[in-house]
DNA sequence: TAGATTGTTAATCGATTAACAATC
DNA sequence: TAGATTGTTAATCGATTAACAATC
């Protein structure tokens, strides 16, 4: 397990992009690939390219670039991409389904092992192969099956509770679905996922680009 | 409607944040707020805030801050979350099903008009309130109804002929939920939000943390 | 070999933080 | 008034880009 020193968050983000455009490439068979090439499917600069990859633990050869299984094995082990995660959602609203059902999570090595709610009408019903199970359910489950990642999808009241519910419980990392800013201890990793932000960034672009 | 000069990316995701934080000071009918004290739930420093808001046409009181419900209105004037955007979502999976039933989004401005796919088993399907379209019927339907706004939640093999179908049809932005890069014309507005990316993100600080 | 592309250093650019006069 | 907090300028820090010798 190769691990890099603490990298900015904005070059990580990108690698998470190189690793998608890897995946890409490799179901197409193309062995290598080049700076230039990344930066131009991304929208970047091939210094930047070549720049972020100085973080990682892999290097390309002059004249031919970098060799994609090789770049991408390296990208996954980085990211985690290459282990195992198990996770629990907590919310089963639309949004909590939705994610518990999302075949795509699993493919890519992340397992959803349970999801709950506190709303007594929403226990027991089928999600899947999935049974929404009682919160009070949640601290001995995630324990015993030593969950790694806790999603938030409940709504923002709800979400600090949760959180430290779920850090309680052991997990290492939280997924925050909720509109709200989560606390948590610096061993537990939090990284914002909301659609709504997403989609205000969105219209402020937009506003932008019709003045 | 006041509109600032280009504002960096990083700016437009912290002032998502502060709105959100404003709209809870709201509900606790707080007048007030300091840079130090919105700095200090989001984790920022207050310089940083101060710093931020002189992109917005809003102006604070020396000794009391800023007054939350004027705040938190220009804020909803720049990200656009004063006014209503319609919204079309490609893709009836999982993913897109939750996200045409998620209520959230009508109560903050943004109303789902469709759900379009191209799969003759899910095309006639209820979701909600709204029934799942033929691809074919998205162009005319979304030109008629004026949508600003294209989800995307197809394989990302897909991603890219929905995202030009879309924006051939007058969409202004794009909200890509699939792991692949969009190309777009620099009219149209493109923002990724991609929770297996965020994911990634995640596994990685853990990774780190527990080196 | 000649040419392309890397890895890396240095230069530039931009964003964050510090500091402080102005102000309520 | 004295004290707190703003808006803004200047200093620092970090990230991106440019440039180029090394190399295959």
């Amino acid at each position: 397990m190769t691990i890099a020193k603490a990298m900015p968050l904005s070059v990580v983000r990108r690698l998470t992009k190189y690793f998608a455009v890897l995946q890409d490439l490799k179901r197409e068979d193309t062995e290598w690939v080049s700076s230039q090439e990344l930066a131009d499917t991304i929208g970047l600069t091939s210094s930047t390219v070549r720049q972020d990859l100085t973080h990682i633990n892999f290097y390309g050869k002059s004249k031919l670039g970098y060799q994609t299984a090789g770049l991408e094995k390296a990208l996954a082990d980085v990211l985690g991409a290459d282990t195992e995660w198990r996770m629990v959602v907590v919310g089963a609203g639309n949004l909590g389904r939705a994610l518990a059902l999302h075949e795509e999570f699993g493919r890519r090595g992340f397992k959803i092992h349970g999801i709950f709610d506190d709303d007594e009408k929403k226990i027991g019903r089928k999600v899947g192969r999935l049974t929404v199970q009682s919160m009070d359910e949640m601290p001995a489950s995630v324990r015993k099956t030593r969950i790694d990642i806790g999603i938030i999808a409940v709504p923002p009241a709800a979400a600090q509770s949760v959180a430290d519910m779920l850090i309680i419980s052991g997990v290492r990392g939280l997924l925050n679905m909720a509109l709200t800013h989560i606390v948590a201890p610096r061993r537990v990793a939090v990284i914002d996922a909301r659609v709504i932000a997403s989609l205000q960034e969105l219209t402020h672009a937009i506003k932008i680009l019709s003045e």
